[in-house]
DNA sequence: CTAATAGTGTCTTTAAGACATTATGAA
DNA sequence: TTCATAATGTCTTAAAGACACTATTAG
């Protein structure tokens, strides 16, 4: 009981004549913006080390956008998923597997690449600085851990009776080692009546290639939307970890201080007590706790 | 100051050089999952109508899938965004513009498509009822809208001491004057220690082409999951309505009851009073509200 | 009057925010 | 002993859940 169609075939035999048409078809790579945590030094012996929330780059050695920083990423092969292209990419530049991995969005406007149409399918990838640190400097490439900073510049409400527009500022920082890369991000929300429109725009970028910065205020705005109501926070975290620590990842995440007993009220349910504690620290040692996963 | 490359090429110089390789690229189509909210009848003239959510589909003329229901959707052209391919077969599909439109996921499995490698940029549209009924029939294709259904099935969790693997079962139906299409949907979320796996198959699916089943319950996924903490569920509502119409609205997409009192503290202010009031109900006439946008 | 929805009051339970107190170990 | 962090207690405030009560209309 096959089904003919209109031609007289069936589905194996229009299956078998069929020929894709000659038009024109993008390009597609997968991006990735990689965060880790990483402590930084403390001079005073008793303090514990501050963590910074950074992004991996790499700098750019030809046209367009040359001696640039970009992110990791490339093309997607024909036989594998934009995913698999991404944890391909993943462990090419940074020689870790089996960490989390998200979609993020993708990007599509017809110029963003000045050489020819490559849609950016973006990823976001949490990893722990202790795997990160056992295999850097297994490419020769020259990529390199960015502090990362995002922060509200101002926003711009105008309402009326039948929506509002809103424009809000964003300003991104990028810093190694006293070299900063800068960038400019606009978001406007237009609401009319039934109908929302948001666009992110790139109204400034010094030393960030194509529309990178815009791909990766999206992944922080991904990241800070996330971490309240889901465990995301725990894949940039090592496999023992005090509550200090956790709560430090979510600082730096939502970019603001946090009172320790409700965070421990409502985060705690993330940790798994073991009988371990650190060690040298200066002051009380705290106790270790592992990783407990939301079920869900 | 011009910044020259290995092969001492400026940037201008180089693009001008620059041919795209000949390799081979994905097309890359814009499929859209079209939710409005709609009343059935009430024989009982005392009681509301009863709403149903409900998704727009399209019956295949050829193959593949003949005769099955698809999603509408379309090939992004080479001089337009994804999204404004999905605008443009909105706007030919149901005839309306300016609604609610977010991106959803790319979807990118090399064979879901049996003729040729076709990713899909898949987008989530919410409109009103009233703007869809004054366009219905614009287009000369069998577009149709089906109640749609999503109830989780079965959960199973097994969990060790480095994470866990939850598998879940969900039912998918759509179901339009008798004609019933069914989907299984398996969401299998694979946590080890740093690394989660979160994967969508569809292990059964009667009448709905391609991976189409998978995308519809991903848009429900995500209207669910995005209902309580923002204000999309007012794109689903003509410029005029009650607080038990914005409450109904709650109910078919969350697929449960909620309590009268409490949902109106929560939700009161995404509405603003007028001095309108429903008329010829059966019962006392309830006040009538407008829209009113979180700003944020 | 009746059936059904409209609209509001309030009690209970739970969570969040803010701050205070006590405990502990290395230098 | 001191400093800085660890760990927990508790008071206040705000939100969520549950249910009850009164109001109002067409038929």
């Amino acid at each position: 009981m096959e089904i003919k169609d209109k031609n007289g075939l069936t589905e194996k035999e229009f299956l078998e004549q069929y020929r894709p048409g000659d038009y024109e078809r993008p390009s597609v790579a997968a991006d990735m913006v990689i965060f880790t945590a990483r402590d930084c030094q403390e001079d005073n012996y008793r303090k514990l080390p501050e963590k910074k929330l950074q992004v991996l780059l790499i700098r750019r050695g030809g046209h367009p956008y040359i001696n640039t920083w970009a992110l990791p990423g490339g093309f997607v092969e024909p036989d594998e998923t934009t995913e698999q292209a991404a944890k391909r990419e993943l462990l090419e530049e940074t020689g870790v597997e089996n960490i989390y991995l998200e979609q993020l969005y993708t990007f599509s406007e017809p110029k963003r690449d000045p050489r020819m149409r490559v849609m950016s399918c973006s990823y976001m990838a949490l990893v722990d600085s202790e795997k990160i640190s056992v295999s850097a400097g297994d490419d020769a490439r020259s990529a390199e851990w960015f502090n990362v900073s995002l922060k509200k510049e101002n926003t711009d409400v105008q309402s009326d009776q039948s929506g509002f527009v809103s424009v809000t500022d964003y300003a991104l920082e990028l810093e190694k080692d006293g070299e900063v890369l800068t960038a400019k991000i606009c978001l406007t929300k237009t609401r009319t009546n039934s109908g929302l429109d948001s666009k992110y725009e790139i109204t400034e970028s010094h030393g960030l290639a194509f529309d990178h910065a815009k791909i990766i205020a999206f992944a922080v705005l991904r990241l800070r939307g996330k971490v309240t109501y889901t465990d995301i926070a725990l894949n940039l975290l090592p496999e023992y970890f005090t509550l200090t620590e956790l709560q430090q990842i979510y600082e730096i995440i939502l970019d603001k201080e946090l009172i320790k007993a409700p965070f421990r009220r409502k985060y705690g349910i993330l940790a798994q007590k073991t009988d371990a504690y650190s060690k040298d620290a200066g002051h009380r040692p705290s106790q270790l706790f592992r990783k407990k996963w939301l079920a869900e």
